[in-house]
DNA sequence: AACGTACTACTACACGCACCGTGGTTTTTC
DNA sequence: GAAAAACCACGGTGCGTGTAGTAGTACGTT
């Protein structure tokens, strides 16, 4: 019952936001997920108790495959904290939204089961909190043109845009993503001195 | 089969909303619906053929519902076009997003499910898009401060603010969201002449 | 090198649940 | 009184769950 194959365990929890991409949260099941992992049925049900927690856990996982690694981290902390390094770090991040597609699209489907599953909800709350502040402090303490508010209103937009270009890709159409982002960057940061 | 009671029609679809936002997209079944309308079981299944035109009446039942009433929008119009028209604009939005938490989440799942469903996606990209051109428009022409980009950088952040605010409002306590769009607003419109 | 243990993978089964679509009867409405 | 809608109950079905039982494998012991 209680597995504790680690390799696998990942995998599984790799598959689940797949599945949770392709077919919602309530179509995270465990018989779905046998299926996405290419495992034999009832498999799934050896690694976790019940869908509550492998939710949960998914959520969990989620984080650690979003987050940016700490290499990731160093680089972008290389070039002087000019508009023009903001305006990298947004088509970065945009591009890092269009490869890994399905990982987005999951943490948009399990904040919405987030508003039904309060344990999901916390975890969520308490993983985007830090992540946000993290984000608003990186911009402040960097050193990057703009203030507080400059940060919080241009991730507030990358998350508007970013959630358009899940969903709705085609009613933005013109002007496209890219022009969109380094016009928000140009509106919402200072020019550098 | 097809039944031709138009009040009816209608309770069931804006129960379809209430089931979208309660149980998400795969949780709109007939029996669902049925019990979220009160109805005695089976009766959904009267008044549509199959699952997928339930969604894509909802879908479209949901922009009639959400849309602005001519009234609203004469109203609008009626301030002179400053800055500060423009915060009172959002945080009217704010509060019918609050007020109809409902409609909104419904909006968000039913853009989440049309990522598998390809009709969903076309009716919905449709009228959005034309409400993204209407609401950009209305900046623009209307003469408020900024220039499209003001108003597409506006629409954004607002989108992501209302996104956090539907699924993880806790996460931004400090500043709130009041305090929020203010700050956006302030960042984003240039002041009056 | 042979053996044994412990863990994991695989398969199958039994049960339950929710849902669908419909057919027939009752009620309403005009 | 006739047509339409509402109600109710039923058969059938597919999906998911959880578990129990069997087979396989890796590793440590003697």
């Amino acid at each position: 019952m209680a597995r504790t194959n680690h390799p696998r365990r990942r995998a599984l929890l790799d598959a689940a936001i797949d599945v949770l991409a392709d077919h919602g949260a309530r179509g995270l099941t465990f018989r779905a997920l046998d299926t996405a992992a290419a495992l034999p049925p009832g498999t799934a049900s050896n690694y976790f108790p019940d869908r509550d927690t492998l939710l949960a856990q998914t959520g969990a996982h989620i984080h650690t495959r979003l987050a940016p690694t700490p290499q990731r981290m160093a680089e972008l902390s290389t070039p002087a904290p000019t508009r023009h390094a903001v305006r990298t770090a947004m088509h970065d991040l945009f591009d890092r939204v269009s490869r890994d597609r399905s990982g987005y699209l999951a943490l948009l489907e399990l904040r919405l089961e987030g508003t039904r599953r309060p344990d999901v909800r916390h975890t969520l709350t308490h993983a985007i909190s830090t992540a946000i502040t993290d984000n608003i402090d990186f911009h402040v303490e960097g050193g990057y043109p703009g203030g507080r508010t400059t940060a919080i209103a241009l991730y507030l937009a990358m998350s508007g845009l970013i959630v358009e270009h899940l969903t709705l890709p085609d009613a933005w159409q013109n002007p496209g993503f890219p022009q969109i982002i380094d016009d928000l960057v140009d509106t919402l940061v200072p020019a550098d001195p």
